[in-house]
DNA sequence: ACCTGAACACCGTTCAAGT
DNA sequence: ACCTGAACACCGTTCAAGT
């Protein structure tokens, strides 16, 4: 019975939460869907086309439902959908930073932030930056989460934090870095860690914006300024 | 003559400018040093050894030089240095973000980056998450700049120029993304675009770091507060 | 100590040929 | 229209054997 481009897709997806995007190959996709691996590439011109389809997926009808509250409260919440998107599947930050075009998905969802960020009153070469800078923040952030999830899953917990203050901390050249205690580490595996540590983020993303955004040097940013906004 | 450790680092990273990230094949590195595939791990153990120590290389010495200035000004300039240490190579930012284990000139980078944001006052599990936000920006910027350079180099300015506005914003129902205008596009790929964009950025999470970066919720953050602080 | 030669177990991709 | 079988041109890695 034919397979169809849907069905490539969603074993792709699947694949992807069972091995994880290191172990994600054509000919083990093509196993999993019973069929060899050229077949594929019927449905795909090839696998950057698969990948691409693979990350607008992640994030899709994030931009549907409604945002409400102040211009800064929608975009935390769109920057929320979007992280929370990404986080959908195993290595999901990683796969959508491997994609090059831009699905439909990622389409609607930028035009959304841009929507947002221009209704805050910043110029319009200033609303691309601005999303970037959120944009840069968010798969930095689920990057750095699921990748210490995939460390976990590879060398256990207990190795990794013994490892952890093996080599690094072994010297007291490093005195910053010696202030970090074990449950410190442990604690910074934890689901609720990651969501306060978004949190943090993205306030600090957001409270730079709304103070004087139009600042030229960050050296002469220290004042805090309410002028220059329009 | 024997080859040693440093010969082949250093020929890698002369590969690299030569042929990219994904052309960086251990076969290729060999042939250049005028060796077989296999000498090289008689050097390093495997790739990923190879890619640690190369991208350790990319930010070596930038937290040699003293830091002046408010702790603001101090932090800024490590971010700029970061930047520029992972523009020194090409693809150096995706190179750094394959890295596994950190070397001693990235140790010495992040307790440079620790103690700055600790004389901030902010509590110690904070300095953790503030450097955090400020090396997502700096990655994901500088990648995008480099994938732009990529871009370029593999299609043309041109050509690159058309299929954006070919493919993305032919219809209407993206308003604000066509708002974008074809020379602002030109614009964006030139180095002195992208040192004002990184400024701008930069600008953002400092100002945010410096107005109450203990606001608990974004959601609460719209009043400008200066207490919280110590 | 340092490297060669050759193999092993994989990749993504193509394409005639089948149904 | 949809897929197979088999090949092509690669990978990273290992390891006996050479010098």
């Amino acid at each position: 019975m034919a397979l169809s481009r849907d069905e490539v897709l969603a074993g792709a997806l699947t694949l992807l939460d069972k091995v994880g995007l290191d172990a994600l190959t054509m000919r083990r996709l093509a196993q999993a869907l019973g069929v060899q691996a050229g077949a594929i590439y019927w449905h795909f011109k090839n696998k950057q086309e698969l990948v691409d389809a693979m990350a607008d997926e992640l994030i899709a009808g994030i931009a549907s439902s409604p945002l409400t509250g102040s211009w800064e409260e929608q975009l935390g919440e769109i920057g929320r959908r979007m992280a929370a998107g990404l986080m959908r599947r195993r290595d999901g930050a990683r796969l959508a930073s491997q994609a090059l075009k831009p699905g439909p998905n990622t389409l609607a969802n930028v035009e959304t932030m841009l929507r947002v960020i221009a209704a805050s009153g910043q110029p319009q070469e200033r609303v691309l930056w601005t999303a970037s800078v959120l944009g840069y923040y968010i798969l930095g952030f689920v990057t750095d989460v699921q990748a210490q999830a995939e460390a976990v899953r590879h060398r256990g917990l207990d190795r990794l934090v013994r490892e952890f203050f093996e080599t690094e901390l072994d010297a007291e050249a490093y005195p910053e870095m010696s202030k970090i205690k074990p449950r410190q580490v442990t604690e910074m595996m934890k689901v609720k860690h990651a969501q306060a540590r978004f949190e943090f983020g993205l306030g600090i993303i957001l409270r730079g914006l709304t103070n004087g955004a139009a600042a030229a040097a960050p050296t002469e940013a220290r004042a805090r300024r309410t002028h220059r906004r329009r």
